[in-house]
DNA sequence: TTTTTGATCTATAAAATTTATTTAATGGTA
DNA sequence: TACCATTAAATAAATTTTATAGATCAAAAA
């Protein structure tokens, strides 16, 4: 093994061709340059330096060394360099864990915010279901997740952060959709097609209905979006799906959706991460860029809102 | 400055994902381990690690670190390997001085030979005159010099290696040519072509003038070998030159040759290096080479025996 | 299943040791 | 004389070890 301190007097004595010189340098005495020379010539068991009187030359050997030396070092002040970027978050990664829901409808814009601020770190958006976000914080695949609380997990923080409106969905031409307002109860009895397991819709649905005393009747199960949208437009069966992610069907009446008896009902976003862990500079400035936004943001605000504001900041 | 044994131990761990592991491969234990990665995060001002129960995994900083040293070490590798192979001189140069008379009829064979037990050394062959060669040995331009003792010098170390007859050549028209012997004196008589100052052989030449008390006319002088041979063949006057070097002329009756009065002359070829400077091991292993071939051949014989002993010690 | 036990890791603190540096004095060279 | 390198002893700094604690996981036992 090398030893790199006494390389490093090696390259500046070899740089200047005087001990005193590199001595001066690297700020140390001049004889605590002597011998660590003397140290790396005797691990090396090869004379790198030539004393003529009071002048010192590289022999054949220590230039070929000083060759090796010179890059060691330049790659040296490659890595400072390298490390004080990512201090100053220059660069980095930004590990992100979202759900397609939301991946698609706001996420593009929390980005463009992030990276606005931070042009040179590297998002990595991971998607998946609510749950599985939060198996990806804890499995450190993820740092910090803007999902639905799914599940509550003692490991885990979650910061709300905004409020979606969940609507029913179904078709156009269904029974139920030309009534004022429907009941959970009333739903019961219709064929849901709900989103897949570990979802925050999924979960928020469910507690609906057994707060209610009834249960759903489960048709299908999927974590398809789309898939969804088509189902219930072909009258399979009814579903709950964020507003924000049916704004475009509802409009062209290619999808319907009933008033719930008991008002609207909102889905938590929250932004979580994991509690005993440090957060990365990037991590931290990502939750800084969202704390901005709040508090009054964090309210009974869906989507839309929060996104003008965000506008509106960015514009001034 | 980075510290690289922090560097080299967080190399072996993010290898391992294990303080233990790195530990083991760095023969040290393991709270040295988790020592010198504290002290690397707290230099960094970031953190590479994760902990996450007993396992620990690279931050994304971590893996960006990573890659650097990564690099590093496997270049560490490399200089290590290098450092060996000059150590067991299958790297190297060897700076080599010699006169252009030997240059070209003896130091072609000397440096084949070595070239055959050392064969990645670089040779690096400089000409001149025997006195700019033992200038270029005080200066540390080369190692070692093949030449006749043109001048002594206290901190010059001169072994006889060979004897190369002297003759003296003059047109074969000469009017000295068809005599028995020729005596110093005639030849004193008679514009000489002398090599230049700090010629071997024209040291040689002055003093065996001296001895016999008298001196050369010299006519010109020059350095040039065939400048020389052209001049005398023109009957410009007569000269001095090695026997090696004048053989094809000689017997093509293109120049003569007399026999001096007192016997031939010898020039000494001596391997010349600094007296108080350590030789390289390249430098040192020539010397051992030219060792092998002595001691019968420092006697006197030219180098045409020489080389005939060479040869059969190679066909061996 | 749940609990317990033992093995395995990492973290921490203090002491011991090794390594590097400074101080002071020496010697050689221009 | 002034400058630079070397040497040796003293000192300072760094690294490592020893000893110990805390946390987690897997297998064994309740």
């Amino acid at each position: 093994m090398i030893n790199f301190n006494q390389l490093r007097v090696f390259y500046q004595t070899a740089k200047y061709l005087s001990c005193t010189r590199a001595a001066e340098k690297l700020y140390i005495t001049q004889p605590a340059v002597t011998a660590q020379l003397k140290f790396l010539e005797e691990f090396c068991g090869l004379k790198l330096f030539k004393r003529k009187g009071r002048n010192i030359y590289l022999t054949d050997e220590g230039t070929i060394l000083q060759d090796y030396a010179i890059r060691i070092f330049e790659y040296e002040k490659e890595i400072e360099h390298v490390i004080d970027d990512m201090k100053e978050l220059k660069r980095g990664v930004l590990r992100l864990g979202t759900t397609k829901t939301y991946a698609r409808y706001f996420m593009p814009f929390l980005m463009t915010t992030f990276h606005e601020s931070y042009s040179n770190i590297k998002i990595n958006l991971d998607e998946g279901s609510s749950l599985d976000m939060i198996h990806s914080l804890l499995d450190l695949r993820n740092e910090v997740a803007v999902i639905a609380k799914a599940e509550d997990n003692p490991d885990v923080c979650f910061v709300p952060f905004s409020q979606e409106e969940l609507v029913v969905i179904l078709a156009p031409d269904h029974h139920l959709a030309h009534k004022k307002v429907v009941s959970f109860r009333e739903l019961g009895e219709e064929p849901i097609i709900m989103k897949e397991v570990g979802s925050g819709t999924r979960r928020l649905v469910n507690e609906l209905f057994s707060l209610n005393d009834c249960a759903p009747d489960i048709l299908m199960e999927t974590s398809n979006t789309e898939f969804i949208k088509q189902l219930v437009q072909r009258g399979e069966g009814v579903s709950f799906l964020v507003r924000e992610a049916v704004g475009v069907e509802l409009r062209e009446r290619k999808l319907a959706t009933v008033p719930l008896e008991g008002g609207k009902i909102f889905l938590d976003v929250s932004i979580a991460y994991l509690k005993n862990q440090h957060l990365s500079r990037t991590g931290q400035a990502f939750l800084d860029i969202l704390g901005k936004l709040s508090p009054e943001d964090i309210s009974l605000q869906g989507i839309g809102t929060l996104m003008a504001k965000m506008l509106s900041r960015r514009n001034k």
